[in-house]
DNA sequence: CTGAAAGCGCTTACAG
DNA sequence: CTGAAAGCGCTTACAG
């Protein structure tokens, strides 16, 4: 670089022999510039390899960034949205002077009526991105089109659809996740082993999420047993009786050495498994709550 | 906040009825301020609260921020250091454009006499802060003298030395890593159990951190049993003949259930049960390598 | 010991 | 369709 190049717009607008408004006018795409000028500007803009400072943008401009979060409130499930909901505050204490401003949406976890009603709200105001746990998942893929439409930004939280193609996923990997499990729990079982797994979820759409986690676990396994025999089944309720029943057909048919549950509603299975006296069959389950980092 | 308040030093400088390169000597700490000015405006600062913007300062400054990065090379352990520095580039490529400049210094992770030179070296020109691995114990407590000396700002990365009281540390909580294997293992035993765990450190220094790792597990296992009998060993050499006649006797003595050995030198103690065809003994061991995250 | 002024790289009315 | 100018909140010579 030249000792005596300009930078930034001032250089582009030097080279394009016009004022830096209308490199600004070009640099975001606004109306009200002549196709040649704009022509002329976008080819020396290539040709700079040119990257605005986001410091002189944000101390420049006064416009305010609004996010929209939506998740779950905490009736059911005490406090699991706590450590996220103190993180998303942690971030905005440090930039929140930088102008970012945050609204919440909370919706009831079992009802998605309330979901939709939640986001039909957020954009009755102008937003600029979204978190949210999209733990429903036609009715998120509906959110998804929506904030496509209105141009806004969303990231996932806790629940992933890869297919909804958000900005990114902040999660578990629960591939990764499944196989973690099934590496610990090689130690327990033999070649030829019966292995159950279960993944209880009380709305379809998490099913899909579970499955990644079933899908790590067996991978796992295969690599280290070749003729381990893996049986997956998924319930779409918690219901006892359901459950019950379920188990009773499959532990008859087979001796299973081990049970897995994709996630926290191992409990169910704990107590079947306590009740009938079971002896012989280990139990795993996987909960992975947010946590707060001390720093 | 009034509408006509202006904001930053400008307020201060109004309210202090002095000019704003005056206000920026005061917060700065620098000569050349009558000592009742300063006062009023130090004053002044507090009772506003004022916060510095730093896009402002960033933008306005030239100052380049020069940082040292003092870990091993790579030759011995072949690539284990890849990816803290995929990971510092990849900070580097999104801050670098706002004043930041990298050196490397990488020392023999053998040698300790090297780890001296390098950080000499490093003090030969202007660093305004420090990432290092702290894998001598005694040499780097006097690094971070020097470093206090020189007002120059560390941070620790995969070693952890708390009394030396870096900035931060970077790193696995060998603690909670500790407790983590103790959870697991928990299924492995049963109350009144031998526990073996041993500590291989080739320098006396990372002993008091794989300390920390002994503790988690110690703690777990006396929580969830009461009459476990655990005993620790640390041995300050990898040499199999010292290793097999400490196992030897340990072994002897009693009946010992499993064997924690709290870093990636587990190896060694497997050789041994392999030579010994031990059957009734778990080995256990802890390896947490750096990852990559895939963005 | 203190202040006026230019500048960092952008954005934003406003004027023409 | 285009440009001159002020401003964001700081820093940095320079002058006195």
């Amino acid at each position: 670089m030249k000792i005596t190049e300009l930078s930034g717009v001032k250089e582009i607008a030097r080279r394009a022999d016009v004022s830096i408004a209308t490199v600004d006018r070009v640099l975001h795409n606004r109306l009200g510039v002549a196709q040649k000028t704009k022509e002329k500007i976008l080819n020396i803009i290539k040709e700079m390899d040119y990257k605005p400072n986001i410091l002189a943008k944000r101390l420049a401009s006064k416009r305010v960034y609004k996010f929209g979060i939506l998740i779950p409130n905490d009736h059911n499930k005490a406090g699991y949205w706590k450590a996220p909901i103190t993180g998303i505050e942690s971030a905005y204490s440090e930039f929140g002077e930088f102008g970012v401003e945050l609204s919440y949406y909370l919706f009831d976890k079992e009802d998605r009526k309330n979901f939709v009603e939640m986001y039909d709200v957020i954009f009755e105001q102008p937003v600029d991105g979204i978190i949210l746990a999209p733990i429903f998942l036609k009715e998120s893929m509906d959110f998804a089109i929506k904030c496509l439409e209105n141009r806004v930004q969303y990231v996932f939280i806790e629940t992933n659809i890869p297919a909804a193609r958000a900005l990114s996923y902040i999660g578990a990997d629960l591939y990764q996740s499944g196989r973690v499990v099934g590496n610990i729990c090689q130690y327990l079982l033999e070649e030829k082993d019966n292995v159950l797994v279960i993944n209880i979820a009380k709305n379809v759409d998490s099913a899909e999420h579970l499955e990644k986690r079933y899908e790590g676990f067996k991978d796992f396994m295969l690599e280290t047993f070749k003729k381990i025999n893996i049986t997956n089944i998924s319930l779409e309720s918690d219901n006892a009786e359901i459950l019950n029943y379920e188990l009773d057909k499959l532990l008859k048919k087979r001796d299973v050495r081990l049970i897995f549950v994709t996630n926290g509603r191992v409990h169910l299975v704990a107590e079947y498994i306590r009740k009938h006296k079971l002896k012989n069959v280990k139990l795993v389950g996987t909960i992975i709550p947010f946590r707060i980092l001390n720093t």
